[in-house]
DNA sequence: CATCAATATCGTAATATTACAATACAAATA
DNA sequence: TATTTGTATTGTAATATTACGATATTGATG
């Protein structure tokens, strides 16, 4: 009696739910922040970027990476990490369009 | 065990999250959507746009109230809801700066 | 090959989310 | 005032999320 009802909305809500809902914690907010700031995409020194536990990181990572916000490449032992500009840019222009069409329509009411 | 420990994180990823989270669950986009679409803002005849029950519709408008992203105005018997513009075009230029800083780098990694 | 370092996975406790029936409530209408 | 209409609240079952200790796993290094 509770599992989401994705099958009800359309491919679009449901992606665009997707990947909002992996940005809806604050660590995963902070791990993408900390992908974009450094220059060459860093492997999980990441863990030692946030107050949490190394199993608990690994697990927010796992979700960036299947909403398909991260990529990660192995690199010897470690693991390299890096923001999926596409994804992240889908993502971002929905909302840009959204806000555009907003632009033109008076809100009469509230 | 298991809050989410907002308070290890800064007021703009919080923040970031919390309206990420509150646009995580493909009814609460399918609202959004609605409430872009109609010329004026509509009442709640979206509970008859969504394959939700009246309850569960009203819950999620409430948490996409409760995080910003609409406003609600009573009109005599029904409630009037709307798109806060404000708030999602800060969400939305969160995102926009994310994608433009991403541009001026090259992955040289993944 | 033994050990270390970087990660992932498993198990699990605490908590949050999703969905809805039942019910409450307030304004409009008969 | 009784009824209807639109909405919120309450209670609750099913499920998902968050966090982390313990434990794998896999490459690198001594």
């Amino acid at each position: 009696m509770s599992t989401t009802k994705t099958e009800h909305f359309t491919d679009n809500q449901n992606a665009i739910a997707t990947l909002a809902k992996a940005l809806g914690h604050p660590a995963r907010v902070a791990i993408l922040e900390y992908l974009m700031l450094v220059k060459t995409c860093i492997c999980s020194d990441i863990v030692n970027k946030l107050p949490l536990a190394q199993p608990t990181v690994s697990q927010h990572l796992k979700e960036l990476k299947s909403a398909g916000f991260i990529m990660g490449s192995i690199k010897g032992n470690a693991i390299c990490y890096c923001i999926d500009e596409k994804v992240l840019t889908k993502f971002q222009s929905y909302f840009a369009n959204i806000a555009d069409r907003l632009e033109n329509k008076k809100n009469n009411c509230c």
